[in-house]
DNA sequence: GAGCCTCGAGTTCC
DNA sequence: CTCGAGGCTC
């Protein structure tokens, strides 16, 4: 146990003796617990007030946990006595019941990735090149062992801590200010710092610390964590600080996003300056003066690993010249100047049990590995990803065999890796231990949830079941895929939801849940009948179809009679006193799918989820098109896949000839378009404003060029907001050019430019330019 | 036509 | 997170 956390129950003292005394919560009277309920909000509410900066808490860990959990157990038992204040609750802050979004002030953005020394020496000669440097001229690097937890970062103004948050998506995260401020390396005020500071590093926890807070969430019966990472992300998402605060969580500095002023002219001397301000740099942190260096430092590295006493998954190296950081610059997501070289990522013998194939929403056919559980990293591994059929025959795209030609067999003993720490997949089979009775893998040539033909195209990895809105998988996916994040987002009908309405008959397609409330309100919510549902899955030769609408119906077992009943019942009963739902959720509900009839044009085409339309490409056609009517008219006018409606699509920067016969092709089929109709009828769309092409911006009537590598906006983006500027964006370089806007890597266009003496200037002269934002 | 970069789609476990 | 493939640049 660590130094931080107190002690152990049993020496809690005559407190926590006197405690345990109490008596049992199923014993309680109704004034007992509502008394006791006082007292522990009381005390739990003390505890967490005097636990920062204290050394010594006033209570024990252990003792703290024990009166936590018997304040739930009452509450639990005495539902209507539970306390506004109730330390089940948020303590001190206002509850809430998530984060807060958080916008970077800049990207916190990831590495990129090197296994290998030969990606290293890379590394090293792609920085050169992009440098001009010589091969001999000198260039040292930092390296530093890269922490397995959580990154975070902190923004100091004017010496305070104002605000930490999570990475997030590396533009948004989470605001967990009141977590950090928990955490005992990281500090509350700097002094000597510059006006503006982002601080940036890992939140981790220690083996032993880890060690210590499983066995007390153990004994306190809480779930344990799989692992320190899991334990430290799981502790800092807390909407609790006061339980973040009795987490044993460390901080460690590596980098910086805002500054008001620079704090060196290295990486090094960076990180020294953070040191200086009080925060703990890695001990391991050294200067390398090339590949060799750094290939030596990552063996070392390597070597002390098991000794650190926390988790590392690598090492990084970042250029230390901070002049150059800055020309080498960044790519969409990751900077160029720096690279994780990762460990060799843990390997795991097991039996792989069956292969079990699943159906998305494109209709593609995954094979999954299902497998005897096994410990993979700290986590247990109970299903891996086997990718496509070539991928099980042990044959590449191209048809050449793969790992030596091994196909995978059911029943055969797997070689299982986490993919980038997370991801399951299967690596390598061992031939010697195979059953003898093992036959090869037969991928189905037929859809196994609808029997549809499962075909292959030319050229393409996946075998795609081709039943559409007739498949129940794809049916379900295509639903789910409509009330995800950046489509509908309705609240309160999620991917559970959904499937469980689609199972009940409720819902067939999108344009079904426009319609819920009405069918609700008149009791008679099924599209499909109980005897069509039922004949359906009865004709579904896997017993767990039939298991699956029974439990859909609220049933334990497959009773064809009993299934049918509920079914009528549950059609014919308003969700409001539906078990699981109640009259407030289902107000909240329906009001939920109210507010989305109004949908701006760009989600509506994301949601539609036609093939290779996402949600970049959605976003461009709707800022293209505007509305719902010019977009489908555009669409009618391409379906020729020739002509000016068709030029005007694949002109679209980002829209090539197969996202646009993808998209020309759903409007096309007469299925696909009745639904998309009815889907339609139920809404209004919003047109989605390109922003009206300016006549007074500096580059209106200009012809500009993109050349090289942008840093702050996607190339199409660029030529978005260019043309809504009421500039013409051209994509090569003549004495018709008025600006050439050139970012690092620039080659023959720029030559060109300076040849042609048009002026250049970089990507952030050109966002001042227009204005920034 | 090759090579780079980005997007889309599919994946697991908590 | 990773793979595959689409789209763009050279």
């Amino acid at each position: 146990m660590s130094a931080r956390n107190g002690g152990d129950n049993d020496t809690g003292g005559p407190v926590a003796r006197d405690e345990l005394r109490q008596t049992p919560v199923a014993e309680l009277t109704q004034a007992q617990a509502k008394t006791e309920l006082r007292r522990l909000a009381d005390e739990l509410h003390r505890a967490d007030r005097k636990y920062h900066g204290e050394d010594a808490p006033e209570i024990p860990d252990a003792l703290y946990d024990k009166l936590k959990a018997r304040n739930a157990a009452i509450e639990e038992r005495f539902p209507d006595l539970k306390r506004p204040d109730s330390p089940s609750e948020t303590v001190g802050a206002a509850p809430a019941e998530t984060f807060a979004k958080v916008t970077h002030a800049q990207r916190m953005l990831s590495l990129a990735n090197a296994f290998e020394a030969e990606d290293i020496r890379d590394f090293d000669t792609r920085i050169r090149r992009y440098l001009g440097l010589e091969a001999g001229a000198p260039l040292s690097y930092t390296s530093e062992p890269k922490i397995d937890g959580l990154s975070l970062s902190l923004r100091y103004e004017a010496g305070r801590l104002v605000q930490a948050a999570t990475r997030g998506d590396g533009a948004v995260g989470e605001n967990v200010t009141a977590n950090a401020r928990t955490i005992g390396d990281i500090p509350e005020r700097l002094t000597g710092a510059p006006t503006v500071l982002e601080v940036r590093g890992e939140v981790y926890m220690r083996h032993a610390d880890f060690e210590a807070l499983n066995a007390r969430q153990a004994e306190a019966g809480e779930k344990t964590f799989a692992n320190p990472r899991n334990a430290a992300a799981g502790s800092l998402r807390q909407l609790d600080a006061g339980v973040t605060a009795r987490r044993p969580l460390r901080f460690f500095a590596y980098g910086w996003g805002e500054v008001s002023a620079p704090l060196a002219e290295t990486q090094m001397g960076a990180l020294d300056r953070l040191q200086g301000l009080g925060f703990a740099i890695n001990e391991l942190t050294t200067l390398c003066d090339g590949p060799a260096d750094m290939l030596a430092q990552y063996a070392r590295i390597e070597q002390a690993r098991a000794e650190l006493g926390y988790d590392i998954d690598g090492v990084v190296y970042k250029v230390d010249d901070l002049a150059l950081q800055q020309r080498l610059g960044y790519r969409s997501t990751t900077p160029r100047f720096a690279i994780a070289h990762k460990f060799p990522a843990e390997l795991a013998w097991t039996r792989l049990e069956a292969i079990d194939i699943q159906v998305g929403r494109t209709g593609a056919l995954s094979p999954v590995a299902r497998l005897t559980p096994v410990t993979v990293g700290g986590v247990v591994v109970s299903n891996a990803t086997l990718h496509n059929e070539d991928y099980i025959a042990g044959r590449d795209a191209q048809g050449n065999e793969i790992r030596g030609g091994k196909d995978i067999r059911e029943g055969d003993w797997v070689q299982v890796y986490r993919a980038g720490d997370v991801i399951p997949k299967v690596a390598d089979v061992d031939l010697s231990r195979r059953p003898e009775d093992a036959d090869p893998y037969r991928f189905p040539e037929t859809c196994p949830e609808c029997g549809s033909a499962a075909i292959r195209e030319e050229g393409d990895a996946v075998r795609r079941c081709i039943g559409g809105m007739i498949c129940p998988a794809q049916a379900v996916e295509k639903l789910k895929h409509f009330v995800s994040r950046g489509a509908f987002d309705i609240e309160g009908l999620g991917e559970k939801q959904v499937a469980q309405f689609y199972r009940l008959g409720w819902l067939r397609e999108p344009a079904d849940i426009f319609t819920l409330q009405e069918r609700d309100a008149s009791h008679r919510k099924a599209l499909v009948s109980p005897a069509e549902r039922i004949a359906r899955v009865e004709a579904d030769a896997r017993p767990e179809a039939r298991l699956r609408l029974a439990e859909a119906a609220g049933l334990d077992a497959w009773d064809r009679a009993a299934v049918h009943a509920r079914l009528e019942e549950l059609s014919a009963t308003p969700l409001a006193e539906i078990k699981g739902w109640g009259a407030k959720s289902a107000e909240n509900l329906f009001a939920a799918i109210a507010a989305r009839r109004r949908i701006a044009l760009d989600r509506l085409l994301f949601a539609l989820g036609i093939r290779h339309v996402g949600e970049t490409a959605s976003r461009l056609l709707a800022r293209v098109y505007g509305t719902w009517e010019e977009f489908v008219a555009a669409m009618d006018d391409a379906a020729g896949c020739t002509g000016p409606a068709w030029d005007r699509l694949t002109g679209i920067d980002g829209v090539g000839a197969v996202m646009a016969r993808s998209l020309v092709t759903a409007f096309a089929q007469a299925e696909e378009r009745a639904g998309i109709e009815r889907l339609v009828a139920q809404l209004e769309v919003e047109p989605v404003e390109a922003p009206p092409a300016q006549q007074d911006s500096p580059v209106a009537g200009k012809t500009v060029v993109f050349t090289g590598s942008l840093e702050k906006l996607t190339r199409a983006e660029a030529k978005a907001r260019a043309e809504a500027l009421g500039a013409t964006v051209s994509g090569s370089v003549s004495a018709k050019t008025d600006l050439v806007v050139a970012g690092p890597g620039a080659g023959s266009k720029a030559r060109k430019a300076a040849d042609l003496g048009v002026e250049t200037i970089d990507e952030d002269a050109w966002l001042d330019l227009i204005g920034g934002a």
